[in-house]
DNA sequence: GCCGTTTTCGGCCCGACTGTTTTCAGTCG
């Protein structure tokens, strides 16, 4: 096995001269000139072409330096002459002429005004040009002091706003949890069902595309008494505050700082502007495109020929009618699935289709339930397994299990198993990776487990190259099974360490190795944007709830929301398998691992 | 800025609501 050192030369050596290019980096440079070119006025055209590029660069799979060196970066949809220039610039002096003049243009402060909302950019040049305000601090003093009034187009209600949208930057960071936002739009859901005015409710925008975090819960209604629904709505008791009230649209802020929208529109109206809410803007403006190119028109209300309505009964007949086949609502992203969608796409995965979970935790380590008690909530969810993994004996500050606290867990395991003739418990451990890449026992222990989870849980601050060589030692040492929590990301809380995932991905396919679908909602961890082109690799995923309690294990609805926006099919998540498959499985992975560590 | 059986210019998706207006710009999704 090569040393962390020997491999990190060897990966500098590969990259050849050229200036690395982080990918993320650049796509913040173009992100924020076109917000700078929108505080200026540019066309906005232009504008959009600069948050293309930056969408673009973000989910571009290779490395953007070789790309740009070979010139396959002009085959990306987007990316022409201009921005290829611009691109060469960034490798050859790290930055963009044009984005420091910007910069120097605009103080930074005006950036984190626009994200107030009802800000946009020409109101906040308004208030840096006439008022030189120049940061949120500053803003919200003038807000106080009356100062907004003074300007034209701002008014007592304009300045109430601002002063309501800068706390709500500052408290909430503007966005959520999945699961938070879940449990509200659920609610709504069960209530707006329960009102006789209303014939069909749903939850649209990124909650139904089961992004990782929301902005709002976006929800329809089909109704024809859409006033009364709305007053209802404005009127609910979680309501803290109400943002608009119109008859077809209005928006409410809860105690939580959780914004949600309803819609309503007519039964006829509904499968069209259930697709218009459920989004993307790209996805739809894709969508959009491809009605105006078969001379129809494409809004919330209808594709309309003409005048004439033509008529769909549901989302999948409005696909119909423009030439693909219906594309999951976790899909539409724009990010691929137009290609995939012109032959029928196959069943995605689905909270049903999972037989078993691994990654749990017991009151032996970190828990809140014992063995038994999270074997049967697993067993009452209708599973046939559960693969337990405590913490391993490093991680002190969860109380890590011994050696000997390993071998009496498997004792006890093995009673259970007595137990049940439907249901098997498998033994597991979530081993910590040391700071040297090695797992957390001796190799006579790691060998009685039926399965390893290798987990970084300490010593983040590492190189991109150190802590990415750390974790392929993890993934070539053969008694791992899975990788945990490849990133360690916390949604909205903590960065992941940094990484180079493309080369993960590449030695959990080369070593048999699965990567786990974190399904806790603060995680989502593998990013279910590399799932797609990673399975079609031959990477195999395992959505894991990371249970801590037995209401944890129900985060699993997370994780396959995640899996669906990759793509995943059931036969590429390796605890949909039937539980023999997955013995057998994990048997002959020891096997071979026996056989590496001899060799 | 990008793109083109629409190809070197002209178009680029579309509608609701608010606030400050008195006919509409700005913002949002």
């Amino acid at each position: 096995m090569k040393e962390i050192g020997e491999r990190v030369k060897e990966q500098k050596g590969a990259k050849r001269v050229r200036r690395k290019l982080d990918k993320q980096q650049v796509a913040e440079i173009f992100a924020e000139c076109a917000m700078l070119l929108e505080l200026k006025g540019e066309n906005p055209f232009r504008i959009r072409s600069f948050v293309n590029t930056a969408r673009q660069l973000r989910a571009l799979e290779g490395d953007v330096g070789e790309m740009l060196a070979t010139g396959e970066i002009a085959q990306v949809s987007g990316i022409g002459k201009g921005t290829i220039e611009r691109l060469e610039e960034i490798a050859k002096t790290g930055t963009l002429a044009e984005y420091e003049a910007l910069k120097q243009a605009f103080p930074a402060g005006l950036l984190e005004m626009l994200k107030v909302p009802g800000l946009g950019s020409k109101k906040v040049r308004a208030l840096y040009e006439r008022l030189q305000i120049s940061s949120l601090g500053e803003l919200e003093y003038a807000c106080r002091e009356n100062r907004l009034l003074a300007l034209e187009g701002f008014g007592v209600k304009t300045q109430e706003n601002i002063l309501k949208g800068i706390d709500h930057v500052k408290r909430f960071q503007g966005r959520f949890l999945v699961s938070v936002a879940r449990r509200v739009a659920e609610r709504f859901l069960l209530e707006l069902r329960g009102l006789v005015e209303v014939e069909r409710a749903e939850v649209a925008g990124s909650l139904r595309r089961w992004k990782e975090t929301v902005k709002d819960v976006d929800l329809v209604v089909a109704t024809c008494e859409a006033t009364k629904v709305m007053d209802w709505f404005v009127g609910h008791e979680w309501v803290a505050s109400v943002v608009g009230h119109g008859p077809t649209k209005s928006s409410v802020v809860l105690g939580n700082g959780l914004q949600v929208d309803l819609r309503a529109v007519s039964r006829e109206q509904y499968p069209y502007a259930l697709m218009h809410f459920t989004g993307s803007k790209e996805h739809n403006t894709v969508m959009r495109g491809r009605a105006k190119d078969r001379g129809m028109k494409l809004n919330e209300y209808g594709l309309f020929r003409g005048e004439e309505l033509v008529r769909c009964e549901d989302e999948a007949a409005i696909y119909r009618a423009l030439d693909l086949y219906e594309i999951p609502p976790e899909m539409r992203e724009d990010q691929g699935e137009f290609e995939r969608a012109v032959e029928p796409l196959a069943t995605l995965v689905t909270r049903e289709s999972l037989r078993g979970v691994f990654h749990a935790h017991t009151t032996e380590s970190d828990g809140s339930a014992r063995l038994e008690e999270m074997a049967e909530a697993c067993r009452a969810r209708g599973w046939s397994y559960l693969g337990i993994s405590d913490h391993s004996q490093s991680a002190h500050y969860a109380n890590g299990l011994t050696v000997e606290r390993v071998l009496r867990q498997h004792e006890e395991v093995e009673a259970l198993n007595q137990k049940w003739s439907d249901f098997v418990i498998l033994k597991g451990i979530e081993s910590d990776i040391l700071v040297d890449g090695s797992l957390d026992y001796g190799e006579d222990i790691l060998a009685r487990f039926d399965f390893v989870i290798a987990s970084v849980h300490s010593h983040f601050k590492m190189t991109e190259e150190a802590m990415t060589a750390r974790i392929i030692k993890a993934i070539e040492h053969p008694a791992t099974t899975m990788l945990g929590h490849p990133t360690g990301r916390l949604l909205l809380s903590r960065e992941g360490y940094p990484l180079e995932m493309t080369q993960i991905i590449d030695a959990a396919i080369a070593h048999g190795v699965i990567i786990e679908m974190n399904a806790n909602p603060y995680r989502l961890d593998i990013d279910w944007r590399f799932l797609a082109k990673a399975c079609a690799r031959g990477l195999l995923v395992s959505i894991n709830p990371d249970a801590h309690s037995i209401e944890g294990l129900e985060d699993v609805v997370f994780g396959v929301g995640s899996a669906r926006k990759g793509g995943l099919v059931p036969a590429q998540v390796f605890n949909t398998w039937p539980r023999e498959e997955v013995q057998r499985w994990l048997v002959a992975r020891k096997r071979r691992a026996i056989g590496e560590a001899d060799a």
